[in-house]
DNA sequence: GAAAGCTGTTAAATTTCGTTAAGTCATTTT
DNA sequence: AAAATGACTTAACGAAATTTAACAGCTTTC
């Protein structure tokens, strides 16, 4: 069978959040709440999620700002957020950020159940997928147990090696945005984290050479650009 | 199999959004759904798309606004609007911009699939072309690799290099709008700017002089012209 | 046909990036 | 406890990309 679907929960509120976590885990899923936003974002950098629910106001950073924050690195991950007021410009902000689901305090358990089945259900096979394996060009990867196997002995990255591989191979093809990815890596996207990442993209082309038709490229000014062939 | 058709889809409605971009995704094609129509141009900027659809009235930016600057760049790409209003005044405008067609709401998912694909069978190889590689008179150019075939080596592209050339060749034989240009590569048409485009005229001038047949003509006040004879 | 405004081109200045090596810190080994 | 190891950061230097400057040559305007 397919694994447990881990959702990532930000929410301030004491009550609601642990009764979120506790229905939510009855249900089958397994759940990581924070309590604000902040947290959150480091949290989601640490682990791999397959769903996200955000409260919008939260101390710290709000929904809104940690939702776009973590779409300049995961363009599909399904966002649903939840709020007490109805405001339709918040709900508008919402889904610009590219939220899949929006629900307004309060609200039945079982209604948010349902709303994370359907876009569960209708989003790519992605979520049932084996997650964390990847094929790099003709090199297989996996981001899970940090291993690249390249011809040879598989070699084992470091930390930082594999939280930017996998950015870079999530994000293959399109542009990785700089500043995105030191917030995300990092923490923050002074300028020795910068060259520090400069660093590290230098050994992954090092790693990845053996496959010439795979390309980590410079967009100036912008990001690095994963190009496979 | 031919590569997936690429949806640019720019619709404030929460719910209309969600529902096309999924059901557009259920039929085979990928869709990136934004929320206004400025976030919709700059996505437009960064990726290479087939097809638009963009609702008419959006905050940031209307949909007619959206398409007249697209339009400036692009004069090929299918663009179908949604309206809520019926208004004849309307819809004559976006005819006007070069819509291919035009739906008010409310509309069948079945109406508007069997338009697009309508629209997509009667437009010429274009769509379904492997994009990205362009015949430069004699040159051959790949805009996603950057790279261009002169005689000898293969000369690879700087991101700005590549971002004109790649409109200039998209549109060419036509004249290539000088704000146009600016707003699309530089973000912004200020006089500095302007002066930079001219430095990067000169190199790809410079860079495909190879081929006697190529020039990139000025058009005083108005922008550049490739003309391939 | 002279002024104002554009464009062409080269070169200098600035910013950003690529790479290697040296430095720091924490952990493990001997 | 000293030495070695490993991961990461900072330094240093060079190269590349982009912008700005400078000046010359065109076009349009009135």
């Amino acid at each position: 069978m397919s694994r447990k679907i881990n959702i990532l929960l930000a929410e301030d509120d004491e009550n609601l959040g642990l009764l979120l976590h506790s229905f939510l885990k009855t249900k089958g899923y397994a759940v990581d709440l924070m309590r604000n936003g902040k947290l959150a974002f480091e949290q989601f950098n640490q682990a791999t999620y397959d769903f996200c629910i955000f409260d919008v106001m939260m101390p710290e950073m709000d929904g809104f700002t940690l939702a776009k924050e973590i779409r300049e690195i995961d363009k599909k991950i399904p966002i649903l957020f939840l709020t007490a007021k109805a405001m339709k410009e918040d709900k508008l902000e919402g889904f610009s950020i590219g939220a899949d689901d929006y629900m307004t305090k309060p609200f039945s358990m079982e209604e948010l159940l349902a709303r994370i089945e359907a876009i569960i259900r209708r989003s790519p096979i992605d979520i049932e997928q084996e997650d964390e394996v990847f094929m790099v060009g003709k090199i297989k990867y996996d981001s899970q147990s940090r291993l690249l196997y390249t011809e040879g002995e598989p070699k084992k990255l470091t930390t930082k090696e594999n939280q930017l591989l996998k950015l870079l191979v999530k994000n293959q093809n399109e542009i990785l945005d700089r500043q995105a990815a030191l917030r995300a890596i990092w923490g923050d996207d002074n300028y020795f984290n910068g060259r520090s990442m400069d660093v590290y993209i230098a050994k992954l082309r090092k790693l990845l050479k053996e496959d010439e038709n795979i390309e980590i490229m410079n967009v100036h000014g912008k990001g690095f650009q994963m190009l496979i062939k």
